[in-house]
DNA sequence: TTTACATATTCCCATATTAGAATATGTAAA
DNA sequence: TTTACATATTCTAATATGGGAATATGTAAA
């Protein structure tokens, strides 16, 4: 049951929302979601962290950038996931976050020659 | 966006997810939840305003007691809840629920009487 | 009316959560 | 090796949250 409730205390903060939204679309680096969402590196990493305690994500390094990729193994979360994803233009902040991840070189200061 | 995390909040309390799969079978009021559940009924209550405000359930008083209903208009919440309820062998906690659920009479105390 | 009872609310405490700034860590390039 | 840079972690403050006990509210029976 704490598997579940948990599941549901991640996902009801926007910032890891977002995020999670992001990743079920691309895996990304953490400079990247910091650009494309427009929040605080240490905020990212941190909730990112919460994330990989669940073990709802994996990180890989390549190069100098650490890539997150989303776990799609708990069918609650990627069903929940794909129902946001389905129904995002009844949610404004995901629909920007969406086009600023297709721009996302845009999006990113330092590591954009790296990540693309 | 609020909309949604809102709800994954109320989500993420075992009490609460617990009052509301038990909504999602039946019309309770609110010392039946406090009985099955065995939780106070202050608790109850409190957590039943809280799923008011988001519009959640609704409420209807029938002679001494007040009975709560499931408003099953969200979507995402609808099919959480069902999914849960489907997979409830994994949460033995919803499994026991329910099956006080069923034998209600047993663990109403005071209004037992007219619950049923 | 009183009284009884079901429910709602208040008060207060303990704990959890989030946030940003600053700093630490670790890898790879110079 | 230094240095630069991407990421992780720590620190601290502010706020939110959940809980129980006690009390208030409101309805209906006596």
């Amino acid at each position: 049951m704490n598997q579940l409730t948990n599941i549901f205390k991640l996902l009801s903060d926007s910032t890891r929302l977002r995020m999670l939204a992001l990743l079920f679309q691309e895996d990304l680096c953490v400079c990247e979601i910091s650009g494309i969402l427009d929040v605080p590196q240490s905020r990212v990493s941190k909730n990112l962290s919460k994330l990989r305690d669940l073990n709802l994500v994996m990180d890989e390094r390549k190069e100098r950038f650490v890539f997150y990729s989303l776990l799609k193994e708990d069918v609650l979360l990627v069903q929940t996931l794909q129902y946001i994803l389905d129904q995002k233009l009844l949610y404004p902040q995901i629909v920007e976050d969406c086009k600023r991840l297709t721009d996302k070189e845009k999006y990113l200061n330092q590591c954009c020659v790296l990540c693309d």
